[in-house]
DNA sequence: ACGTGTTGACTGACTAGTCAATCAACGCAT
DNA sequence: ATGCGTTGATTGACTAGTCAGTCAACACGT
């Protein structure tokens, strides 16, 4: 009989565990072991859920992308109109978990992986692609024919200063970093009109 | 009786080695042997010249910056102008050797490896402050009190089609992504005058 | 003979992944 | 309710392999 309670909460610790190990010790040195220790479990069960170390990252990834997802569509609750609603994708690469310190470092090293690993590639394309596709379903009416060209920079600007901030030290000001892209955008619409 | 010369060639074979197996292997599994036989000599002697891994890879670093460096330079031989001098800056980031396929995975592992090693966070501090204050210098004159913010976005334009390229699949536009960021900043400064 | 350059062989540490064996919960027949 | 069998959860011990770094010895020009 599975026990899908113990499964899932299971599951979601070493998901954290991983996040966590990731954001602590570098991409380079995260063990299997690390990341079962910090779960307070022994490795053999990481490996009798998840089967393999890159399982485990994809998983956090994965669960990291959902979150993502889930801080855009909330932010996108009961917003109107094309203008706010490019603020409210562009605040959600900001706020809530999407911007700590430990998930920027699992970032850099998702983008690691991609370059290697055919599933991180995938979900990085995901990502990629439901981003650029936000953006540009908004921008057109307001851009009209410069909507690519301002879809690409407005997400280079994201990812710019988010793997800015994983060279940081001290505090981030996440809130300003939306708000200098989004006054960045204002300049480039108004230009396009 | 010391022979520089050797020195300095094997040194040298070692680090673009070094680059060469970051960008085919992916950082996580590039190894000290790995690296020496691409070299063409023994991993004692890879340690006997560098000590360590991570010298080899902080001097690959250090090598890839120069390069950028000496890029720079070369641009800005004979331009007068601020405008002129902010094209030359941004253009140097993506021609010459430093948007190579393995440059930018090189890129991506100085980025990882500087959130928990000292050298590797102080070398890309050098780099960051250097574009910074070339970016800042030359907008001070065209923008005035905006001149930090816009060398921030820029700064992070630079950064995030970097990062983008690195999860690309295909040939790049490296003089085409320039040109992007040069437009952009047409209009940034149309703004502000 | 001397010293620099160079290496093969070795080691100690560590890691991903496996496996047989225990443990704990649940269904079910009585 | 009680005992039993089944099944998933969990682990310690183990394997097999890798890697960074060391060292004593060799090559060879001077």
């Amino acid at each position: 009989m599975p026990r899908p309670d113990i499964q899932t909460s299971r599951r979601r610790a070493l998901v954290q565990a991983a996040i966590a190990e990731i954001g602590k010790r570098g991409t380079l040195d995260v063990t299997v072991g690390g990341i079962a220790r910090r779960a307070g479990v022994s490795s053999a069960l990481a490996h009798h859920y998840f089967g393999s170390k890159d399982h485990i990252l994809t998983a956090a990834m994965r669960h990291i992308l959902q979150g993502l997802r889930a801080e855009h569509l909330r932010r996108l609750r009961g917003v109107t109109g094309p203008r706010e609603r490019l603020r409210a994708t562009i605040a959600a690469n900001f706020g809530g978990q999407s911007f700590r310190r430990e998930v920027i470092a699992a970032w850099l090293a998702f983008y690691v992986s991609a370059q290697h690993d055919r599933e991180a590639r995938r979900l990085l394309r995901v990502y990629q692609r439901r981003l650029r596709s936000a953006l540009l379903s908004d921008l057109r009416p307001l851009s009209g024919d410069d909507a690519p060209q301002l879809a690409d920079t407005v997400a280079a600007l994201i990812d710019g200063f988010y793997i800015r901030e994983a060279s940081r030290t001290g505090a981030a000001d996440p809130a300003g970093l939306a708000a200098r892209i989004d006054a960045t955008l204002d300049t480039l619409l108004e230009a396009c009109a």
